[in-house]
DNA sequence: ACCTGAACACCGTTCAAGT
DNA sequence: ACCTGAACACCGTTCAAGT
């Protein structure tokens, strides 16, 4: 995902008084950016404070609290997900799937976007909920059952995208590999048959496609 | 869930020197009925300390660091859910609805799980679905199906728990119905005719019987 | 109007000192 | 061996004072 060029033009020295205001976005932009370059718990007042040459107290004019900026966040990239539309019946597989996958690859650039939900990404993704649910109606699949798929698609894609976001070390690795080998005994090369080298996006879409196939009337 | 009662008694007078050690998992029961009580902010190691009448530094000999305590929070929670066991195939589909619930009541009696979870819990987790993988492939599911249908449900159970964890208030409630009415337009009538006040419960189980029906082969 | 930056009340984490 | 609690380096948030 493309992050948007520094929004503020800093003086090489810094002057006393009034300066041209930040808005919102720009702000936001900076937080978005510092989180994925550090990592979620880099995203502090101070921190946006020093990259955006202001003093600490001037970013709470903007922003009621930092769970205010980081629901902002995610709300800023949620936005990026373009939801699908509605053309043909035939292409409501496919499109669907490709939804997920976009999905599936924005949680992946942003895996920490479950741990700044909040109120404003809540409704942004209300709203592209609404817009795929509605495509879905249009093309003859009933009330719930596009809710269910979308729910389906949308909580597959963040966990999909989610599955390597946590750190393990190789032992924890190892140990966790030993667990599941414990409990799987001699099914394990049933299993792993078909984790054949294939690209893992083509892999993901072949996912999703199996359980839109298995839900749409 | 039912909470451990207080697993350290403690003397009526505080007295110096050395006292019986606390195990972890004291602690962890602790830190869990904080989190319940006063939300997941509220988890602070001073304020574990407090209840356990412990200095500060004392619970860094048994944590590395917060998040460490945090992600043994979330395994005891998701240690108490029961995976599926192969009986019949025929009691297959009711068992993994069964599960779906279970998981479903476990993360809304604790919505901040996804916050906190780590290393730790992921291999709970991981113990957790490879038993039911195994359950389903003995009831003759070939492994990529019992994987994608196993994540169907755990995923499902996770967003439909949580769905309601983020407070909205009353104006940010109708900003979001009012911008899903604007995409929706008239396809509101439709959305909230199947939408009778039956019981959450039985809803989401119907909800879990139509996907997994659409998967299982 | 908008920003500054000291002040305040909290944190997690460390570690010499106690018992 | 285990706990204490002061010390340190950070936080978010507030607000009188500047320009």
């Amino acid at each position: 995902m493309p992050i948007a060029a520094r929004p503020i033009a800093k003086p090489a020295v810094a002057k006393p008084g009034p300066r041209p205001r930040l808005s919102r976005d720009a702000i936001v932009a900076c937080a978005l950016r510092l989180m994925d370059r550090e990592g979620p718990e880099a995203l502090t007042f101070r921190a946006v404070a020093r990259e955006l040459d202001l003093a600490v107290g001037a970013l709470s004019r903007y922003f009621r609290n930092l769970a205010d900026l980081q629901d902002e966040v995610a709300a800023k990239v949620m936005a990026g997900v373009r939801p699908i539309e509605f053309r043909t019946k035939r292409e409501l597989l496919a499109q669907l799937a490709q939804f997920g996958i976009d999905l599936l690859e924005s949680t992946e650039d942003h895996p920490y976007l479950a741990r700044i939900h909040g109120p404003a990404s809540a409704a942004v993704i209300s709203r592209i909920s609404a817009r795929c649910i509605k495509a879905m109606m249009q093309a003859g699949v009933d009330a719930e059952r596009a809710t269910i798929i979308l729910s389906v698609v949308m909580n597959l894609a963040y966990a999909w995208g989610t599955r390597d976001a946590i750190p393990r070390s190789p032992e924890l690795q190892a140990r966790i590999a030993a667990a599941a080998a414990a409990e799987l005994g001699d099914l394990i090369p049933q299993m792993t048959k078909g984790a054949a080298n294939i690209d893992p996006t083509t892999r993901h879409r072949q996912w999703f496609l199996l359980c839109i196939k298995g839900l749409l009337p």
